[in-house]
DNA sequence: TGGACACGAAGTGTATACACTTGCGTTTGC
DNA sequence: GCAAACGCAAGTGTATACACTTCGTGTCCA
């Protein structure tokens, strides 16, 4: 628990190892996007800048900035005119960003198995004992976030940081469409398909660890409520149009 | 030539197909980014926000938000109290996005091979005519967008909007990394290369699809100048340490 | 002569002012 | 009674004002 594990959308401050944002918009950014990823703050929520402003004591120009920011993260959509709204990501979204990530992980543990080293796997059993013990202590936010993080730092294990800051974006909107569309999955099933990724990884075993890497994202995914029925209902229980 | 091929940096607007961007903020983003791409802003130039906001008649306001969005794309980087520069990307992070971009597109053909129909076949050929005449006639800044555009255009044959986004953006940053390491790779060779690899999409040949798209990449990549001796002398000579 | 300090111009960072749009409640006309 | 139009409050979009930082230049003193 001393140990700061990698976390979503810190991975350029890990560069800088700065470990509070420093800016007052990084600030706002960063506050914004945990509410969203620890539900505080549900989608299609809006998000009016005077307010927010006030609450940071700043005025609303920095408010912008961090709006405009998440905006490109997808968290949040603004309508002109109308404002900011936390995203409501659409099943068809859903789809893609899971299957973007079956894309890149998969090919990310194919190489991984080429070059990940004894004290890799050591740093990844480390993650590994977080999460299980998060998911025992129910946890919630904790372990949330550290089976988030377990694939953001698969990519850093890679050593290349373009990757490793794609993925965590594309981590960043998967919460939010878990959380959207209600995820049954379990966090303990999620915590031994981690465990059983390390150890294909441990084997150097390519073949495994991508089937178990694509199995871990269907799976995820196969949880979510993506059925049509669901979707529907969703579409048309929604404010806007 | 009347047809209007998928463009980079606009894979978003294709959903809403307005032909011009009509908010001045998304008018400053594409001028400057085509100003970028075509080499009329040399990397390092800085970009100074009255300079422009006097070029488009709007105040700073908007040209701020402009060059935050383009700092997003990792085409500027904006430096703290010293103002925005057209980016230097480093050769470290020249060989990550190559290496992503093999990633991603290599699973990217792997999947076109099973879905790809024989409508979607007809479209490449015209696209790839259209490189092939840009080739032909010269036309140096026409033929470098489409043969950029031709990796974006697989993307979404694919039908995924975020995985088109995703390689759009990854493009802008090539085209920057590839001017800037001075490519020796000729034009004619990226096209052909480029007919290889929809002949494989054509053949259902999955293996050879992928082994053409990343020998392709690969290419592409060991013709930019990226040897230490080269990248050592640019930093030595550029304006900031 | 050389170096360090100080001053000033240029430019960025943030706040504020103001015009315009949206949405809603009320009123008014039929 | 109901629907359409008006008006107002809330909120967004853009411009402008002002403080602070940076960097170049000149000056002063050793």
């Amino acid at each position: 628990m001393a140990r700061t594990p990698v976390r979503l959308k810190a991975v350029t401050a890990a560069a800088a190892p700065r470990l509070a944002p420093v800016g007052a918009t990084e600030r706002i950014v960063a506050s914004i996007t945990e509410a969203i990823i620890e539900r505080r703050l549900m989608p299609g929520t809006k998000l009016v800048e005077q307010k927010i402003a006030n609450i940071f004591a700043v005025s609303r120009t920095l408010v912008r900035q961090a709006l405009n920011q998440l905006s490109r993260d997808r968290l949040v959509t603004l309508e002109p005119a109308r404002g900011a709204f936390v995203a409501m990501p659409s099943v068809d979204e859903a789809r893609q960003v899971f299957e973007v990530r079956s894309m890149i992980e998969g090919a990310l543990v194919r190489q991984l198995c080429a070059t990940i080293t004894n004290r890799q796997i050591t740093e990844l059993r480390l993650h590994l004992r977080d999460e299980a013990a998060a998911v025992a202590r129910t946890d919630v936010t904790g372990r949330t976030r550290l089976l988030a993080d377990f694939h953001v730092v698969l990519a850093q294990l890679l050593g290349n940081q373009v990757l490793a800051q794609l993925l965590s974006d594309l981590l960043s909107r998967s919460s939010l469409i878990s959380l959207m569309y209600q995820s049954s999955h379990s966090a303990e099933h999620s915590q031994e398909e981690h465990v059983r990724i390390v150890d294909a990884l441990e084997a150097r075993d390519a073949r495994a660890a991508l089937r178990l890497m694509e199995h871990h994202l269907a799976s995820v995914e196969k949880n979510l409520r993506l059925d049509p029925h669901t979707a529907d209902l969703a579409a048309a229980l929604r404010p806007e149009a």
